[in-house]
RNA sequence: GGAGAGAUGGCCGAGCUGGCUGAAGGCGCUCGCCUGCUAAGCGAGUGUGUGGUGAAAGCUGCACCGAGGGUUCGAAUCCCUCUCUCUCCGCCA
């Protein structure tokens, strides 16, 4: 959310912003009863300051056995007025907000312009893709020839788009969830966390999926509660409601969950294998850092992610999100991308993210300078380091041999008890 | 699922027979004094949000005692609904 006070006096900048995006806004509504509102609200205040003094005096009268009548009638008129007048101000306050919460964040100055992700511009590359003698097969073959994934049995037992592992499968999505963390907790300093995998309203609105999102969410039958789309929302929630000690930031947190997604409006796309899954691990990566520092944290946190690649050899290109093909709460974000051999393109498999302080003010999260008066919004960002559906993905094409097998990243070999192929 | 108790400021904890209580007291924290260091002691200060005014310090209006609604001239205090926490019973990994 942006400050409401930032958007009155800067419509013009937000009108902007929003175009660079391609989206929309009733600015025009949110004028008029923004304008309605204020003025409201200021004759509300009159009259209770005029309510509390009289109310004052009567308790005074009342003591000394003065006949206080005459201000008890007039001040059931004012409440009567100030009532009334509340019953507009909350119409005009819901309406403004509603307005407000679907407006998406301002970019950084430094994203670049453009439509969709055909111009988001490239960061750099990394790796060597294998320069293979055959054919590459696509994962999902791979994996069902070595029968470690299932996807026949798993729309048995639920439906599309959810993946079984089995065997040295199931144990190598095992491996890459506990290298990971491994990696950012040892080696990154974030401190690792197992949050609820379901989550209430207040705590999706805080980061930003709710309310303009809920068709991408599943939500439980008779309780107010949703499978959470990523670890970002329950760990950044962390601190909800909280004013966080200056010294403590940044804080670093670290999180292995399933993630669940509707995928509303992606049939046709990427039917099969493990790309796109109604249900798959991540692990995700989450800062809180003081405004002055974000952006030095969000390439740190790149790097952190980026690391799991280099550690697992696997190649991938950075890219920089365009105005056009950023999310609704980030500032600014880069996607890394694996190298998909089999179909011959890199397919994003971490997003990184400095959403500055427009999450922190949905979900009211502070901080308080040493010395200083009042509080300010922290800045929030995370990313994913890594997805791990699509890097088990990646092993597979990237580490396929002739013969069908596949070798493992020697990275990965201590966490599968030695085994060097699949 | 059944029965009961509770939710107050950074923390602990009064108030809850409605009105000088934005909130006693204590702890913590900050500044000053004192003490050859430390401890103890003394004094002052110390919530958040939002609006007005001011160059600023500040002054000032309104709101906030789990959340929402109601009664009343006036509610932390009374009534209703909800949420959460705790205790006991039942059930269960």
């Amino acid at each position: 959310m942006l400050e409401i006070k930032f958007v009155r006096q800067n419509l013009s900048e937000v009108e902007k912003a929003l175009s660079a995006r391609g989206d929309t806004a009733d600015l025009e509504t949110f004028k008029t009863c923004d304008e309605k509102r204020r003025k409201n609200l200021a004759e509300i205040e009159d009259l209770r300051h005029r309510r509390n003094v009289v109310s004052d005096q009567i308790a005074g009268m009342k003591k000394t056995g003065e006949n206080a009548d005459v201000l008890v009638l007039e001040m059931r008129e004012v409440s009567g007025r100030i009532k009334e007048l509340e019953k507009s101000l909350s119409a005009d306050e819901e309406m403004v907000s509603k307005i407000l919460m679907g407006i998406p964040n301002i970019p950084h100055a430094s994203v670049p312009m453009g439509a969709d992700e055909t111009d988001n511009p490239l960061l750099k590359q990394v790796g060597e893709r294998p320069s293979v003698a055959f054919e590459p097969k696509p994962h999902w073959d791979l994996g069902e020839a070595l029968g470690i994934l299932d996807f026949e049995r798993a729309s048995k037992i639920t439906g599309a788009r959810f993946p079984l592992y089995l065997g040295q499968g199931a144990r190598m999505e095992r491996a890459l969830i506990n290298f990971m963390l491994d990696i950012h907790t040892t080696e990154h300093g974030y401190k690792e966390t197992l949050p609820p995998f379901m989550v209430n309203r207040q705590t999706m609105t805080g980061t930003g999926q709710l309310p303009k999102f809920e068709a991408d969410l599943f939500k439980l039958e008779g309780w107010d509660y949703f499978l959470i789309p990523t670890a970002e929302v329950p760990v950044t929630n962390i601190h909800q409601n909280e004013v966080l000690d200056e010294e403590s930031l940044p804080v670093y947190y670290t999180a292995y969950t399933p993630c669940f997604r509707s995928e509303a409006g992606s049939y046709g796309k990427d039917t099969r294998g493990l790309i796109r899954q109604h249900q798959f691990n991540k692990v995700e990566l989450v800062k809180f850092s003081k405004p002055e520092t974000s952006y030095d944290e969000l390439e740190s946190l790149l790097d952190n992610a980026e690391t799991i690649l280099k550690r697992l050899e696997l190649p991938y290109q950075v890219i920089t999100l365009c105005t056009g093909d950023l999310g609704f709460s980030a500032a600014k974000t880069y996607d890394i991308e694996v190298w998909m051999p089999a179909q011959g393109v890199y397919r994003e498999i971490s997003s990184c993210s400095n959403f500055e302080d427009f999450q922190a003010r949905r979900a009211n999260i502070r901080f308080k300078r040493k010395g200083k008066k009042g509080t300010e919004l922290v800045h929030t960002l995370n990313g994913s380091g890594l997805a791990v559906g699509r890097t088990f993905a990646a092993i597979l094409e990237n580490c396929q041999q002739a013969d069908g097998s596949v070798v493992i990243p020697e990275a990965l070999r201590p966490y599968m008890g030695g085994s060097e192929k699949l």
